[in-house]
DNA sequence: TCTGGGGTCCTAGGACCC
DNA sequence: TCTGGGGTCCTAGGACCC
């Protein structure tokens, strides 16, 4: 038996701005950048009152409300802010799960055994310690599983507590629509829904379980369990870890012209590279998306002969990835990422891995060793822009950025 | 005036190795 | 002639979430 806790900040974005700027209580308010093209990030309760939400379009939103507060999306701020949030809920238990940056898992259960409380009674002191030092609201799903506390913390908003049970899911859950699952998204659903599923409780009955697999395949175990208030998965704060790290921008207007997509280029793999060498990360695998005007999307990656955040190693393996792969067309987006980033610090112990690998083959000791050496030497060393200048296409690139 | 930007996880096929 | 079986790595794409 495991008390797992959900802690989800309440219009999180909007609520951050409001802590700095107190006047901005009570009104209007969405975060969203102010092109033509920027769509709502977040938007207040009175926002939302008014029909406003997010992912709708600004220009949408303005119609909606001419005198609408927009503020610009300032993710120092909300970093700060979140990295408070989760060292306050730590304090009560430090098995702790980031799952985005306005929400994470707790498994409460030693704390409220071992102090003997009732887990309402220590959720109120958690949204009580979050509003007094950050005064921003929370809510908050107590649940035997990960799922049900996910579900849980979404029914009452904002600064609500609900408590999800053996005994009481079937009552709270099952009436809810498909759309409300954790896990059926916007593709799925109207798939789902063709077939006569309506509530959870259909996911959870065993007789539409063929039905639910001709559309999920193998995901359909997963639903129908978690639909009958089963999730073995454990609150792992070993996932806290960055797995990637990479920025893309939709362009003002389309274009085709090459230059300008390469001055993009430059400027996307020169943040990535500072976000990652900010975070002390590093990666082999870096990949590239292009979308095109119609929204046909495009990714494309590589793996390198070793490990880097430097910036000139980034925007040459961007480049030559765009060229091989450009047709030509106006470009809508485009985006780089490194993928399967590391902890520099780790990097060595990633090293120790490939010693010994093969013992199949009647080779000695010594043989293993250096060969595991070299390999070391080929494969898994950090690559520094000096080590680029190699081929002549390579030196193209390194001149075209400056 | 259509539709952002940051992520995670899963699947599946092909190459390659033993 | 009639083609293993298992494992890993790499790549592409899709679904989902905030």
């Amino acid at each position: 038996m495991q008390i797992i806790f959900h802690i989800d900040i309440n219009a999180f974005y909007a609520s951050a701005e409001i802590t700095r700027d107190p006047s901005l209580m009570g009104k209007p308010l969405v975060v969203s950048g102010k092109s033509k093209r920027s769509i709502i990030t977040t938007a207040s309760y009175e926002a939302r009152a008014l029909g406003i939400h997010s992912a709708m379009p600004l220009f949408q939103a303005l119609k909606l409300c001419p005198d609408l507060i927009v503020k610009p999306a300032d993710f120092t701020l909300y970093r700060h802010l979140s990295q408070s949030f989760f060292s306050i809920v730590s304090t009560f238990s430090d098995v702790l799960e980031v799952a985005s940056i306005d929400e994470c898992y707790v498994d409460m259960t030693e704390y409220i055994v071992s102090q003997n409380v009732d887990p309402e009674y220590v959720a109120l002191q958690l949204q009580e310690t979050i509003y007094n030092q950050l005064k921003i609201n929370v809510s908050i799903g107590i649940a035997p599983n990960k799922f049900l506390a996910k579900m849980a913390s979404d029914m009452k908003k904002p600064n609500g507590i609900t408590v999800l049970t053996k005994s009481n899911y079937q009552e709270k859950l099952w009436p809810l629509s498909i759309q409300d699952m954790f896990g059926i998204g916007k593709k799925t659903y109207p798939k789902l829904e063709q077939l006569g599923f309506y509530t959870i409780k259909d996911i959870a009955n065993k007789k539409n379980y063929d039905l639910l697999r001709s559309i999920t395949g193998k995901n359909a175990l997963i639903l129908y369990r978690k639909a009958n208030g089963i999730d073995q998965s454990k609150v792992n704060a070993s996932r806290n870890q960055l797995k990637s790290v990479g920025n893309s921008t939709t362009l003002p207007k389309d274009t085709s012209d090459e230059e300008q997509l390469y001055d993009i280029l430059s400027s996307l793999a020169r943040q990535v590279s500072n976000r990652a060498i900010k975070r002390d990360l590093i990666s082999n695998t870096l990949s590239i998306t292009i979308k095109y005007t119609r929204f046909e999307s495009l990714n494309r990656q590589v793996t390198l002969t070793g490990y880097t955040n430097e910036y000139e190693v980034i925007v040459a393996t961007a480049k030559r990835l765009f060229d091989e792969h450009y047709n030509g067309r106006p470009v809508r987006l485009l985006g780089i990422s490194l993928q399967q980033t590391i902890e520099r610090k780790n990097h060595h112990e990633q090293l120790s891995l490939f010693t010994y690998q093969d013992k199949k083959d009647d080779k000695t000791k010594t043989d293993l060793l250096l060969e595991s050496l070299n390999k070391k030497q080929n494969s898994t060393s950090f690559i520094k822009a000096s080590d680029l200048i190699k081929s002549d296409i390579q030196k193209k690139y390194l001149e075209f950025d400056e």
